[in-house]
DNA sequence: GCGAGATGGTTGAGCGTTCAACTGAACTGT
DNA sequence: ACAGTTCAGTTGAACGCTCAACCATCTCGC
């Protein structure tokens, strides 16, 4: 189960094992990011009532051109499966915060379109929320973890992105 | 909702907005660790037909001595709340990969101990999961990301475990 | 000792996500 | 013009997580 070599190179079974340090990061990185999560969680429900997932995709609309957008745009920019993203917009929907549109263009096609309510509650919980994660993510880190980080994802999500077809 | 300033310092609401660099970080941020988890989730799917939650779990308990650990504990070291560790120990029971058992210390504590079958199990998938780590994280952002990564990390949890009381 | 509260853990209902199956619309080639 | 395929989106069942309520046991003060 550990490693038992210091080295990066891919043993007899091809596998790519990691190192010590390696390890450490990654379980942190995990613990880091699952706190970091209920935390901010936390804190949007207990002042907005909202979830950290409609929180997000109702700020992915509001900058949209005519704070709407495609289903399939918005379910890649926000990385939700349609079905998952088809759900969630019935929900917001319910809450009165998103109202679905039919696309002129294409027939099969359907817009999410923000609402003013959506749009007012969202402006509501947007200072709360940039001040928690300026507060637990950026100052911590400072502006050199910023640079940092910025490189990690950029670097991650080239090479995810990359590698689908 | 888009900051107006780049300074770093609350306004007249006491928000304190991120700046352009910082909304772009922790977008991608957001993204990377999205798309990340899915990659893993879907590896760890496919080659071992495993959740990545119940890998993490297996994984705890093969490393603490006599490979089992008492529940609050490994709630704790897993970010689980105890509800929900309690209902994933019952699948993994049901799977036959760990077992409950009492302690004899505490009348209301139980241990989760991982089976035979279950630390097989475990083994057989761990290769597969340590080469996509290295191969999707470690690799990409190479020794310097590494240490920066830890850096972040511990930084963000210091201060996350600091202000829970 | 013994009652009050804290602690460890479980349970069940409710809700969100996933998965597979489905509908209807839009291209493609012949 | 039309059959086959792909594409956009929805639906319902199954499953996992959350939340609050709960039981049993331990601990502390008196």
């Amino acid at each position: 189960m550990a490693p038992n070599s210091k080295v990066n190179e891919p043993d007899v079974t091809g596998t790519r094992w990691l190192d010590a340090d390696q390890q450490r990061v990654w379980r942190n990185y995990i613990a880091m990011v699952r706190m970091l999560e209920e935390a901010l969680e936390r804190q949007m429900q207990a002042d907005s009532g909202l979830s950290m997932n409609d929180y997000v995709l109702l700020m992915q609309l509001s900058e949209a051109p005519g704070r709407r957008l495609r289903m399939s745009e918005l379910a890649a920019d926000s990385v939700y499966s349609r079905s998952r993203l088809s759900h969630a917009v019935s929900r917001l929907e319910d809450a009165g915060w998103v109202q679905r549109t039919e696309c002129p263009d294409d027939g099969r096609g359907t817009f999410a379109q923000l609402t003013d309510t959506g749009f007012a509650v969202l402006a509501a919980a947007a200072p709360g929320h940039a001040t928690t994660v300026h507060d637990l993510l950026f100052a911590p880190i400072g502006a050199d973890g910023c640079t940092a980080l910025g490189f990690i994802s950029d670097t991650v999500l080239a090479t995810l992105t990359n590698q689908q077809p």
